[in-house]
DNA sequence: TTGAAAGCGGTACCAT
DNA sequence: ATGGTACCGCTTTCAA
């Protein structure tokens, strides 16, 4: 193999110092034309030689100098329990489009291993290199972890409001569980269930909790059957057998998240219960694989892509000392985005079986 | 929201002379015993001194302070192309975890804002951040940025072999579409198409060759019907349409991944062409989505886990200037993993509207 | 308007 | 067996 770099040791990249030897100007000029300091006036010609020097000669400035010197890395970790969840890729999208126009990296990481591995926390979270962690909670057991970290680094927590010392970044999670239970109902189901992820997490509780209340508010308080999942697609295949056998005049389901819904419809199609005509599916959050199941799922879709940009936008705040609010919701709301998993009950097994009193 | 931070000015971690400092000794042996320098004889006593305090300390050495001293950063920089794909997320978990084995960190980017955005490709390859990088090939177009990145910076390029200056970690895609096919024509399949992903990309075309090779060991060389995707569901979903439409004969499809197998199925049951009873589907590649189709997909698994720490380990050798071969298949192989999309063609089309010649 | 020089926190060489 | 010290490349005061 050819090696361009180690054979000539890789020309060392251009210094500030032969910057400034060739525009002929001191070392302490040049940084400061380089880097706009308003304090200082040049003299334009100055100026222009300095920069020009600087873009012939390709100069980027050595970042861990910069770092060492300033205090400050440019450089913001992100901690995700799981990169295969479309969750956590369109959070990711985002975060790192708002990073990269700020000038930060993305420097990427496991939760889990995070909040267990004390020598792998050591190596991520010691020696300064990160100015910020963005980490995903998840396991009501993170608890402590998060707030240990959260007292060492500026630290912005997203799925879990008001539990850490960390701000935290959201979105509307119960609208999101209200919408998908919303549809249904004015699809006119009327006995629903809910299949959800683990019980105790705020993403969970939250999506249920706005189900909930949109059954509430339509006078079906008691019409919502909840089943637990795990957030899985063969949890959700599980947990829609189970329904299925407990609960038979259920019509309509709303799946906490488009794995477990995935599951669900799988499991439908499976026992021969036929979506949607003997069972409605709505899922809360989109995929593109929602378009590949059969049917193709309805959903409702959230905002993740602007969580992820808000969760920079804020943790750099908070970098910067500024004061930022304890928790942010995002202001782009989730909605609904109807496909052929959802329709009015038509062949209700439910009747059938079980005659259901009237309203 | 309560500071932690900004409100008393971070603690600032303690620092080599601290340790020293509190140790008893010059900040010089401090940082030999701390790195285990061997060329050193430190009295058994000291040693155990000086790390007791670093422990109790909880001293982490300040990475930009070793990167600028060492010239030597401990990061890697990964650039793909799509991280929605379940081909980048296995690999990006299998590089992650080498890397982190190896005390390197990983800096995530996109490999298309990196070859086509001078801005973020200075920010990202400028600066001395990273010590090697591993990137995807993937769009033809990519080529002469992958060269001029080789020629900067110690490089390790997965998915295209030999066509760049820059040493390649490969899996054995060959062999993977000779699996796929050969399982059909094993199944009793005469007549197969191959839906593709873009012409011209190694990944696609050493998939088809291995296809095409089973299909002349067979026999059969003639038979096998290629038709163009664009790697994603939908493609896979126009394509299948147009090779039922065009090639009524065929009974069996391979299918370049698993988001077109995913796309290719639902356009099946979507022209009431029932999978595997009329059709059967073969994937290369797998991913958890294939356990929720229905029918359930039968697939090619691949060492992508292996492929993602193979390329790390080869960066690494990479970087340490030793001898690397100039491409590398890892050793592991794919192997098939049949689920319910693939059976014996028992309503075959083709023999009712084509009588067919026999073998 | 510009230059000189003191660090930032380590590592590694040269003394002792 | 240990200490002293010159860098790594940059930013930033202080002087001129």
């Amino acid at each position: 193999m050819k090696r361009p770099h180690s054979t000539s040791p890789r020309a060392r990249a251009p210094k500030l110092a032969t910057v400034a030897k060739a525009a002929g100007v001191s070392i302490g000029l040049a940084s400061r034309v380089i880097n706009d300091d308003p304090t200082v006036s040049v003299r334009p010609e100055t100026r222009r030689r300095v920069l020009a020097t600087a873009e012939r000669l390709q100069y980027v400035p050595q970042a861990s100098a910069q770092a060492l010197r300033q205090r400050r890395t440019k450089v913001i970790g992100l901690a995700v329990h799981d990169l295969a969840s479309t969750l956590v890729v369109k959070l990711l999208e985002g975060a790192r489009e708002e990073a990269v126009a700020r000038g930060y990296l993305l420097l990427l990481t496991d939760a889990d291993e995070l909040a267990f591995t004390p020598e792998s926390r050591r190596l991520y979270l010691g020696g300064a290199r990160i100015d910020g962690l963005i980490l995903q909670d998840g396991h009501a057991s993170m608890g402590d972890a998060i707030d240990e970290i959260g007292a060492v680094l500026p630290t912005v927590v997203f799925n879990t409001p008001g539990r850490t010392l960390s701000p935290g970044v959201l979105v509307d999670e119960s609208l999101a569980g209200r919408l998908a239970a919303k549809h249904l109902i004015e699809l006119g189901h009327r006995e629903i269930g809910f299949i959800g992820g683990v019980q105790g997490t705020h993403t969970n509780d939250a999506r249920l909790d706005g189900a909930r209340r949109a059954m509430a508010e339509a006078g079906l308080a008691s019409s919502l059957h909840v089943v637990d999942g795990d957030w899985t697609a063969p949890g959700g295949f599980h947990a829609l057998n189970q329904l299925v056998g407990e609960r038979p005049e259920v019509t309509g389901v709303v799946t906490v998240n488009v794995s477990t819904g995935t599951g669900a419809i799988a499991a439908a199609l499976d026992s021969s219960v036929s979506v949607p005509q003997m069972l409605s599916v709505v899922a809360i959050q989109d995929a593109w694989t929602a378009d590949f199941t059969v049917p193709r799922m309805s959903t409702v879709v959230l905002p993740l892509r602007e969580l992820g940009q808000e969760a920079v936008r804020l943790l750099i705040r908070y970098i910067d000392g500024e004061d930022v609010e304890e928790s942010h919701v995002v202001a782009q709301q989730p909605y609904l985005h109807p496909r052929e998993s959802a329709a009015p009950p038509r062949l209700a097994r439910a009747r059938r079986e079980h005659p259901v009193s009237p309203g």
